[in-house]
DNA sequence: CCATCAGGTAACTGTTTAGTTACAGCTTTG
DNA sequence: CAAAGCTGTAACTAAACAGTTACCTGATGG
């Protein structure tokens, strides 16, 4: 509507901001970078996802966000990549070989759902990633030896439980996680079309721990002999 | 690269296709254009889907998709509520209740699994309007009540449960369909990243027959007295 | 049998977007 | 302390995008 901003001369105007005499830090930078990515990317998906958000959110600008991270579609692997260790790492440092079969499964169990409630974005991440059928994550090298100790140490828990008579004797890890991570996964990432369609607000408190409860009851339950 | 194709002159130049004979068929190009959409959404998201790819998906062109739907969030809601539509129909069909309790809940756990198996960009739209956390699916009026007949059939079948002393008393019909529907949800939408990071192929016919068994054991194992 | 209108085409437009570039202040080191 | 390289800014550009417009063509009904 009003004049024409851009014509095709190829003259720059520089200006220098007089004030800015802000402390460098290239450390502080590279995370706020990442952290704007993380949210940028959890709120709008990738596609959805806008650099300049990004560089806003940041404190920093476009270059800068180029200069780190080579262009969007990297700075996103790094941002799942992040999103990965940190739960892996965290569930780690439960250490469920420590208790009693039925105890470990129970804090397994627990620590999901607590996790994902905490980090809805790690949640939107793994949506969207799944949306495109892996295709980032795929050329990723960091995570494949990441998810071996967790599938090992819980395979042992369900020998033990097995040995002791309280657990069924063809329980599968795998099958145990992917149970666990359903039940926290769905509620947690569904239930704003949930409560829309059911007419129940599933983010209430009371809600969130009857849903706790029933993800251990469950669990057990599935694999109790 | 090439010469400039656009100018600042406001001529325009009409051709007709000369051989184009096609039939005229109004209802049949709105619903290639739906069907088009559905799968640009599910592909892609909001964000990433293409209003141009949706037209040349359905063999017509913008013009008719603005003529049909209004804009591009319009049509993405309609996408969205026929989805919705088309699961819960089939779910209505099955009548739970004309069989015992057992049967009702495992044949209910059984459709929902398969139907998820086969309609997976339901499972992608209902990801995208949870990123969003339902703004869209939160204006719709139409898909209020088609949820409260479930809830109700649900209900029927545990209560004769109770009754007949097969079920635990304090079952909960939503409780018992989020099971039902978080177990076949997370293995299906997040197939891709599950099987890269824990070097399964969760697609293969002998997994999916497998969880399919998990689904029916967990779901009665939770409610069974 | 022609006036009207719904169905249809493709070029067009203003804006947004990812990615680049010209420039400049810090910081380090020979 | 000066050259070189790293951190940072903001304007720039080509392409892509959602949405519009000019025009055309079959069908329909008075």
């Amino acid at each position: 509507m009003e004049g024409a901003g851009r014509n095709g001369q190829k003259k720059r105007v520089r200006r220098q901001s007089p004030e800015r005499v802000l402390q460098r830090d290239p450390e502080r930078t590279r995370a706020a970078i990442l952290e704007a990515a993380t949210k940028e990317f959890a709120e709008n998906g990738i596609g959805g996802a806008r650099v300049d958000a990004i560089a806003e959110r940041a404190g920093t600008n476009k270059r800068m966000l180029y200069h780190y991270f080579g262009d969007k579609e990297q700075l996103y692997l790094r941002v799942l990549e992040e999103a990965y260790v940190g739960i892996r790492t965290a569930e780690r440092e439960l250490h469920i070989g420590d208790r009693t079969p039925e105890e470990g499964i129970g804090e397994l169990a627990l620590f999901t759902w607590r996790y994902f409630l905490k980090h809805p974005e790690f949640l939107s991440l793994l949506g969207t990633e799944n949306l495109h059928r892996a295709r980032w994550l795929r050329q990723s090298v960091r995570l494949k030896e990441l998810h071996s100790h967790l599938i090992g140490e819980l395979a042992d828990v369900l020998e033990r439980g097995k040995k002791a008579g309280v657990f069924i004797a063809n329980a599968d890890p795998l099958n145990v996680y992917l149970t666990i991570a359903s039940l926290g996964y769905f509620y947690l990432s569904n239930q704003y079309t949930l409560s829309t369609i059911f007419g129940r607000d599933l983010a209430e408190p009371g809600n969130l721990n009857a849903w706790e409860r029933h993800i251990v009851h469950v669990t057990l339950a599935s694999i109790s002999a």
